[in-house]
Formats: structure tokens, sequence, C-alpha cells
RNA sequence: UCCUCGGUAGCUCAAUGGUAGAGCCCGCGGCUGUUAACCGCGUUGUUAUAGGUUCGAGUCCUAUCCGAGGAG
């Protein structure tokens, strides 16, 4: 019987770092680099999965904590699962709590066998958060990949906090690892360390010595931090000490040159809600770099977002007039619209660095992409 | 014709006689495992007009103009 999950580099670029691959999962095959659209409360905001498979999503986020809080991970197992309740038959990646204990600092309390936070986005209670709940909760909703809970940390961080929130990530691995009992379901442990490559070093040990992960992520990057200070750790962290057969996800990254960077270095897998929040905000990505579609520039503008653009809004023919005149009257089908182009922009994105790689000519590919307006995203 | 109320930023309105503010609009910036259709910053005035009282008037007085309502 063929295995639920695998990983199979198809091929690894010879002048970069960059590999291509496909990722096997229960509800369907993953063709890597892949940018995975952020859908924390089973939806991507403003898109129906009609609209996802049409600009050519191949896995989409949820998020445990997000959906415990609301509707409860046992209300969607007896509606049938995550992927049947909001209608996507394809792979979807839970992540933890993690990110929500780093962004919900303030109200959070740090224990060795849990967090303590208030929920302050929903009920303002105070809730405990363990490792076993997190496992809990992605086994109701029954994700086709699994991220541990773990500690994401700020920067600048002190040097003492960011060594303790590896530890406990790698502590609250184990305690993930144990609690993995789907076989449907592939186990993500996180890398932590912030911008010390010897707790990076570290944190990649002690994972390994937890178990045999599927996957691994990388979390506690792009958390205010200069990109350069991410590559100084991120390219020995890929190049020299993380596994090369396994997936590596790089967590929250989603501005275009970083990814095309990234994906150099060794990265299979990135998510972001940069595309989606920007473009309910009035921005969009282009060939041309980022434009900003509140400008008044853009009012009696007649093209449409990005003439060498391929996505449903672009080829419908929407002018920049149009969609100014959406942003500044904040009609929703602006933030649609907008959506589902910058979206549509990096998974394309993604597919040209898999063809490239593909084509052995990932290097020129690189070099060409940061030198072209469009690798200027000054996001 | 008379009476009443009103006239302050592009709009809607604040401002015990002590050097005019807010919201919206407009302009700009930010957004990275979503607390986010969000957050931050900024521009704008002969206070209808002309006089008067006062140390000092958007505020009190007089006249005029404009608007709304009422009476005839």
């Amino acid at each position: 019987m063929e295995p639920l999950f695998s990983f199979q580099i198809e091929h690894e670029d010879t002048s970069t770092s960059a590999r291509a691959a496909t990722f096997t999962t229960a509800h369907g095959k993953i063709k890597t680099p892949v940018f995975m659209p952020v859908g924390t409360k089973a939806t991507v905001k403003g898109l129906t999965p009609c609209d996802l498979r049409e600009i050519g999503a191949q896995i989409i986020l949820a998020n445990t904590y997000h959906l415990e809080m609301r509707p409860g991970s046992s209300l969607i197992a007896q509606m049938g699962g995550l992927q049947t309740w909001e209608r996507w038959d394809k792979p979807i990646l839970t992540d933890s709590g993690g990110f929500q204990v780093f962004s919900l600092e303030e109200h959070m309390r740090i224990e060795d066998d849990k967090v303590r936070f208030r929920a302050v986005d929903y009920d303002g209670a105070w809730i405990e958060w363990t490792p076993q709940k997190n496992m809990e909760i992605a086994q109701n909703l029954g994700s086709d990949i699994c991220m541990q809970l773990d500690i994401c940390c700020g920067y600048p961080a002190p040097y003492e906090k960011v060594k303790r929130s590896m530890e406990l990530s790698a502590t609250w691995a184990e305690q993930c690892f144990a609690a993995h009992t789907r076989p449907d379901q592939a186990l993500f442990g996180i890398v932590q360390g912030g911008m010390d490559l010897d707790l990076r070093r570290e944190s990649i040990r002690r994972l390994q010595e937890v178990g045999d992960f599927f996957g691994y992520g990388i979390g506690g990057y792009s958390v205010g931090e200069p990109h350069e200070t991410m590559f100084e750790t991120l390219t020995p962290l890929l190049e020299q000490y993380m596994p090369k057969d396994k997936p590596r996800y790089l967590m929250g990254v989603g501005n275009p040159a970083t990814l095309v960077r990234a994906v150099g270095k060794g990265v299979d897998m990135f998510d972001c809600v940069l595309p989606t929040r920007t473009a309910r905000m009035g921005s969009a990505f282009t060939s041309e770099g980022r434009i900003k579609l509140k400008h008044a520039r853009f009012a009696l503008d007649k093209t449409v977002l990005d003439p060498a653009c391929g996505c449903p809004v672009c080829k419908a023919g929407f002018s920049r007039s149009y969609l100014h005149h959406l942003v500044k009257s904040k009609e929703m089908l602006g933030a649609i619209l907008l959506s589902k182009h910058n979206l549509y922009y990096l998974l394309s994105l993604m597919n040209r660095a898999r063809e490239a790689i593909l084509q052995d000519r990932y290097e020129a590919f690189q070099k060409s992409f940061l030198s072209s307006r469009e690798g200027r995203f000054d996001f």
C-alpha cells in the first residue's frame, strides 16, 4: 500500500540550493515550492474555494486556536471535518496558537507545560493552551499537516527570552509528537531560536532527538527584523543544518523578493497574510512593484492592475480606475478582487520558480527577478 | 411686511467674553504562521459682511446680506 504521505524531491538546482518536489498528502499532491494562502477562521478572507481553485491554490491554512474559540473543533468534527465543512477538498495545514501567543503577548503568561492568555479577540476569558490541546483540536479538524505548538519571539528580544522560547518549543514538540495519533496527518516540528545560529542549531538538534517529524517549520522570522538579518542565520540553517530530505516551511513570509531568495536557499513552503491583508487595505502586487489603489492618480487609469498578469481579475479587464473607486468607497468587491489578484501573483510566482528549478536555471531566474522592479517590493 | 431660529474647515457640527476644535472627506505612511474591510500621521479657516462695546468678541450690541420655520 502506498504511504499516505511522501515528500519526493524532483530536482535540485545545481547552482543554488533550490529544489522542486512533490508533497503527497491524504487530500492530494502539492507541487513545491508553494505559497499557501492563509485561511485562519476556515476561510481565506474574501475568496470562495472555487476562486482558490481558479487561481491555482494547492493547500490553504487554518488555525487551531481561532477555530477552537469559534465555533469549536468538536462542532467542526460533527460537521464532517474541516475540508467537508468549508468545501475545500485539497490539503489543509493547521497552525497552532503559537503565533497568537506571540501577537497577544501582553495578555499572556507562559508556564512550563502550558500557556495562559486572554482571548481578547473573543470573550476576553483567560484560557489555557497546551501542546495536547493543540493536537486534539488539529485531529478533530482533520488537517493534513499539523504544526506543533510553539513559542514565537519578537525582534529584538533578549537572549534569555529567545533561548527560553526555543527550549519550550522543543519541549512542546515532544509533547505534540507523543499526542500525534492520526496516520492521515503529518506533524511538523518548528525550529525556533531567533537570530542566534547556535540556538537555531540546538533547536534542530532537539527536534531530531524528539523523533521523526515529517517536516519542519521555521518560525520566529519576519517579526520585525531587517531582511538581511533573517538570511544571516536562515541560510546556514537551511544549507548546513536542516535535513535536506524533508519539507521546509518558512512561516509567515510573503514578501515576493524574500520568497524568491528563500527558495534559492532551499525553502519549500510559505504562508503569509500579506497578499490578502494588503489587498483589503488597497494594495496590489504587480510586475512593476506594489501599487496603492487608493492613490488619486488611478482615478482615470483605464489599464488593468497589471497588463502582464493572467489572473481572473486582470483577464476580466477591471480597470485601475474602477478598483480605485471600490477601494475609496470601501466596497467589499475591491477587497475581493485585490485579494484574488495578489494571491494569484504569489501562487504564480512560485510556479515560475518551480519551472526555473526544474529547468535548472534558478540562479538566473532569481537574479533577473531581484534586479527587476518586481524584486523591489518594499514591504 | 413682521416674528423666531440660524450662518464657524470641502461636509456635519463643537467652542462659561480669554488667541477656534472634532468626526467625516481629502492626502500620505505602515501592514509578514490575521486581535486587522485595520492602524498611524498630516493639510484645510479674513468664524456671512460692515461697524460698535470691551484690555480682549465666534460669543455682547447695531445694521445689512443669506437660509429655515412661523404669522399675516
